[in-house]
DNA sequence: GGATGTGAATGCATTCACAGCA
DNA sequence: TGCTGTGAATGCATTCACATCC
């Protein structure tokens, strides 16, 4: 099947089946089913064998998946067999907390330089890293073959700072700042709106607090 | 229509276009059309449309939607028109950042409480909140009427911070521990995994480098 | 003319159900 | 028997296209 024609979902999808695998791995847990898998992450069996049927067939009849190979395939498929470097723009409260954020090394991330415009934080060690000025992102991305970058940074400055990611070269973009961007084909941003995941939260309280039927 | 059997992502899409409108509020736009509003999201004109039409008619046609009037209306179904009482648990770097972060007081989320089961954290003063140790949590949602609790520890300790929260009355809980948990009928949880969103973007980014055709 | 709101049509994603293998 | 992989069937979500209103 052409990759293309996946269903976005299912590719969501795969990171918490990866995650639920390192699991039960942790547990020493040899062998799974679509079934148990499931159940696990909320998900119907046939749900589960769809989504890995869309990569291969990486299951065996009457056994279910080997957690192990599993793990290796699912990591293939997402690219997180491999090291990624990454860059962050944005050295306040949050930029900090992701630079100590053990979850990306984990998954073999790798901080390769830390920028701010702000001069005064600019020269500060930070996670293993000196921060720098903006101007030395061109150099760091060439120089460092940094394909993905993470923006820390104030609404007001986002579609700015995403503006130099891409002329430097980066490829994809991890997006905090509370604002969609704009970028050019070939370039993906990921976004993540904190205050956007708590108001979906409250909606659903609203939900239940008037389900008067 | 009723409320169960609208689409899980057109309401989703509802914080972004309340989002968008808040920007263009800010820079003084009075009215917009659902083309417009699509096009800053990346959505068709149909699509914003159809996800307003869910919950009544805002619109005005010939005119478009008037954006003061459409933020009340989006506030008023998510529920952010009314102010929400928040908790944290875990006063690590991610807990630290989040109590920083403006954008949840911007829309109406109130830190009532944090917790840690640090005892060298408890004391602390941590956004105007003394860190208290979470055998106090119950007390504080029941005196506090708290009903969203946020969780920034780590994956080990999640389910059983998660089983303290559900027992102490928490309704809605945003996790930011890479693990899912289980909760009962009742409770919702919304996820939001950090390392999962840059491996998203590490799928993508594998995608584009093996496209030879 | 310029826009909304909405049934009907299309296109996606999920689930069913079963053949086939260990 | 226990489980996968997968075409066919179903069920959702999106888009079309047009009646309707300012």
């Amino acid at each position: 099947m052409r990759l293309e024609q996946i269903p976005p979902p299912a590719i969501y999808r795969l990171s918490f089946y990866l995650r639920q695998l390192e699991d039960f791995k942790r547990v020493s847990r040899q062998t799974i089913s679509s079934k148990q898998l499931g159940q696990a992450l909320g998900y119907t069996d046939a749900q589960v064998r769809k989504d890995f049927a869309y990569f291969g067939q990486f299951g065996h009849p009457g056994i279910g998946y080997r957690v192990d190979e599993l793990v290796g395939q699912l990591k293939k498929i997402l690219g997180t067999d491999k090291i990624w470097k990454v860059l962050l723009v944005g050295a306040g409260n949050l930029g900090r907390a992701l630079v100590a954020y053990k979850g990306f090394a984990a998954k073999g991330f790798e901080l390769a330089a830390v920028f701010d415009s702000d001069p005064s934080k600019q020269g500060l060690a930070f996670g293993g890293q000196k921060v720098r000025p903006i101007s030395e992102l061109p150099d760091a991305v060439r120089h460092e073959q940094v394909k993905l970058g993470m923006m820390a940074v104030p609404a007001e400055a986002a579609q700015s700072v995403a503006d130099e990611l891409v002329a430097a070269g980066i490829k994809g973009i991890l997006n905090f700042a509370p604002t969609s961007l704009v970028v050019p084909e070939g370039v993906s941003v990921q976004g993540v709106d904190l205050a956007v995941q708590l108001e979906q939260l409250s909606f659903r309280m609203s939900l239940s607090s008037n389900d008067s039927e």
